[in-house]
DNA sequence: CCACTCAGTTAAGTTATTGTTAAGACTCGC
DNA sequence: GCGAGTCTTAACAATAACTTAACTGAGTGG
């Protein structure tokens, strides 16, 4: 079995990097580390690695503008980027997830949760990759055909429209912020009005029912079942 | 240490039902029952349990049957569903796998092994899942979906209440203060007025229970268990 | 026991965010 | 280049969330 998943550490701690470093290894993983944001971007080219694990608070450039420039490089875009935070900064997870990180992993790190939170990731990645069909409620996507089916019937969705949907419904009841929304349906780079979401979002409501699509005022969307 | 796992329990003999119940709660598990799998998809719904104890013969809809419904919607991907089966229908416990099951337990049923199988299963399940969640006394806070849940009931609190409560309910027995209030859930460079604090300490009083939210003259507020 | 401060309670006022609509721009296949 | 379908926008309406202000009451110290 080929356990070798590439994995990036990236933190400006000595003691830090060596200890997660360890602990990937001994699990098998394949490990590259890098101190800072800049040398992480640089190693991240060469090393391709399928998950970074990404310190919030370093110097220079901190993890957060890390994750943004490495967002904005196609070659990153099915990377899994996952922050590292101390537990009181709390709220960085908020922004975390605007500028495109996958899951955050907070310090101080315990190595069992660390390895189930890694594992998890990894099977999610490839389950997305060798599933194309999701199924959420009695909503039925197919990703190669595009189609959409509720309870026997079908839909063939615009493209925004089916991504829109397929992003939602990848992780039923989490909300995703309209930055996060943006990002990963129209990429970081293109700038819509704010509405256009909404646009969106009213079509499928019209189309699948109302009570799919959860607002959650200030703060983005919802699957909701 | 809070233990309020909630736990669904299904069965066609009340007399098990009462049993496992009888031993469940004793053990400080949240419990609900069902006679049949119709019903207890429909529990399950309102309930949200973590762990589901599934018989396997039951008339009407068999739990085969029901675990692949539950299993086919993805608000129970994270359920943790175990049957319940007779030692010698093992057929059935092969047939439990391929629906998506995660252990079975077999009757009789004795106490010490039905608790020392369940702990495991939950344990596995705690450490795959809680980083977004803060759990304190019976409320639970799940920050990816925006859900507060106490007692299986679930509320979803506006932006600020969910944040003010998110941010006490992180450090239960810690007196914020109304300034490291107002600079952690309305920014340092906000102004407001000092009453909007008490307006929304008291919505999340009349929502969750007037004693989580302890008023310390003077100084602040704290989250008390 | 009065004055004072601080928190609780309301309801109304204000703001911010989202919903809706229709129109225009744009794309793509024909 | 034409038409069907798609996407975005802008203006406006609707609504939910938030803040405020005025009043009340409880507690405290002079």
């Amino acid at each position: 079995m080929a356990n070798t998943s590439r994995i990036l550490i990236v933190d400006d701690e000595a003691d830090i990097l060596e200890f997660v470093q360890y602990n990937l290894r001994k699990e098998g993983y394949d490990t590259e580390i890098a101190d800072n944001g800049k040398a992480a971007i640089e190693k991240a080219k060469k090393f391709h690695p399928h998950l970074i694990l990404l310190d919030i608070m370093m110097p220079v450039m901190d993890g957060i503008e890390t994750c943004r420039e490495l967002r904005a490089n196609a070659q990153f875009k099915n990377t899994i980027i996952a922050f590292l935070t101390a537990r009181s900064e709390d709220y960085s997870q908020i922004a975390g997830f605007d500028v495109g990180a996958d899951d955050y992993i907070t310090k101080p790190i315990k190595p069992r949760v660390l390895m189930s939170r890694i594992k998890a990731l990894l099977r999610r990645l490839q389950q997305e990759k060798d599933e194309h069909k999701i199924v959420a409620g009695d909503i039925e996507i197919d990703k190669e055909s595009y189609i959409v089916r509720r309870k026997g019937k079908e839909f063939d969705l615009p493209k925004k429209e089916f991504e829109l949907l397929t992003l939602l419904a990848s992780k039923p009841g989490k909300v995703f912020t309209r930055q996060e929304i943006l990002n990963k349906v129209w990429g970081s780079d293109i700038i819509v009005g704010d509405r256009t979401i909404d646009v969106h979002i009213r079509k499928l409501r019209e189309k699948l029912g109302e009570d799919y699509f959860k607002t959650m005022k200030g703060v983005g969307y919802k699957f909701d079942l």
